[in-house]
DNA sequence: ACCAAAAATGACTTGCCGGTCATAATTTTG
DNA sequence: CAAAATTATGACCGGCAAGTCATTTTTGGT
């Protein structure tokens, strides 16, 4: 949690650090990311980050809080129930998440990163801890589908789960391996992940459905 | 490429000190590993490894190549035209895999490892290049399948290839999430990844397979 | 205008690492 | 056995980062 100092801080301010660092550990790892080169830019002293964070991981850790709770703000709303089955309810979270990207590049880079970023050894146990319950996650997801009889039973839930995990993962890594996103440029100039390529992301979507599908359903 | 004089070595020598090595960089990522530990262990100068290898990732390729051709010799034996389909192919490798990592616990981890290892910023250049050819890799073993109509047509076999090498990735991740092998407490105790676990791994590739055959076969 | 509380500062500490190189020890050779 | 070639050594350099803290500056209430 930030310390009082940074929460009384004027909004502006607030906003104009926290911006400073997300873009930072959007574009390296935790521990490349460097507090010092930060401060240079902001123009601000090393000390005062250390009177708003407790340290590092603190700071990274309240970055991750605000960006999910914005990107929560557009998934979280999305029901399976009015879906007719999971597949479009899964194409459904890209939709929204191109949206929560154009919206908020910023943080959408950041998120981005964090799969880079937490690789890092300093953050092990965040990012374990952090898998659990994405993992958990969709293990609920599955029993839930499985229970619909839609999924099949003779798979392990945990095993179906941590697949579908990996399915939104590769998507990701796929488009960033064929390029067709290359965040490092798009964040420099501002722009979202996505930025113009909502037809590649839906198509890439629909074609990891296509072939996962049979693979889940009953 | 080693410099002649590591290479003049005793075998011995060199082994012990490749080894040592080899230890370091299954347990650690390519930037935490230290040179400076590791010499300290030994009992030799930092120097020397200077004299040794050019660089830190000189060194690094040099314990690669020394794993891969080894497990190679597994491996590489096996020839698909000898399995019914491609999954008998793919449930062979595992069972080699097994058999490489039971002889050569060490360059079993060091294997094992080496995702995490590649994961380090500065061998970024190192693991786009791997990734690059494991992916044709992969690229190649299912076009052949798509040749003999024995997988789908309708996926690109870009997406085909780099799912099918995120399933080799998630059976070992989640293996490892599951705490069905425990690498950094068995290399302590100087045993392989799977010492003991045959069962459980075959059983995880049996269960991978019977979950993405339906999304690959035609 | 004054003063106490809050915020900002940046020089400094500690720590670690990769890599260098002149020198010393050892081995080979003839 | 002596000279030449090979190998080993470790103090030292440059770099960079996280985090500290005594001190100064700013703010806001009276």
């Amino acid at each position: 949690m930030p310390k009082p100092t940074f929460i009384n801080l004027k909004k502006e301010k607030r906003e104009v650090i926290t911006s400073a660092f997300l873009r930072e550990f959007a574009v390296k790892t935790y521990d490349e990311a460097s507090i010092t080169e930060v401060v240079k830019k902001l123009g601000i002293a090393k000390g005062s980050i250390y009177q708003y964070f407790a340290d590092k991981l603190d700071l990274f850790v309240f970055l991750i809080g605000e960006c999910s709770t914005v990107k929560q703000k557009y998934v979280g709303s999305v029901d399976r129930n009015n879906f007719k089955d999971f597949w479009a309810y899964f194409r459904e979270l890209y939709t929204l998440g191109f949206q929560f990207d154009a919206e908020n590049p910023l943080k959408s880079h950041f998120l981005h990163n964090l799969t880079q970023n937490l690789n890092s050894p300093s953050v092990k146990k965040l990012y374990d801890e952090m898998l659990q319950q994405i993992v958990s996650g969709f293990e609920i997801m599955v029993k839930a589908e499985v229970e619909r009889k839609l999924f099949r039973d003779d798979i392990s839930i945990k095993t179906m789960a941590f697949m579908l995990y990996k399915v939104g993962v590769s998507i990701q890594e796929q488009l960033e391996h064929t390029e067709v996103i290359i965040p490092k440029e798009s964040i420099r100039k501002n722009l979202p992940v996505y930025q113009g390529k909502k037809e590649m992301l839906m198509q890439t979507v629909n074609e990891y459905i296509a072939l996962v599908k049979p693979a889940f359903d009953k």
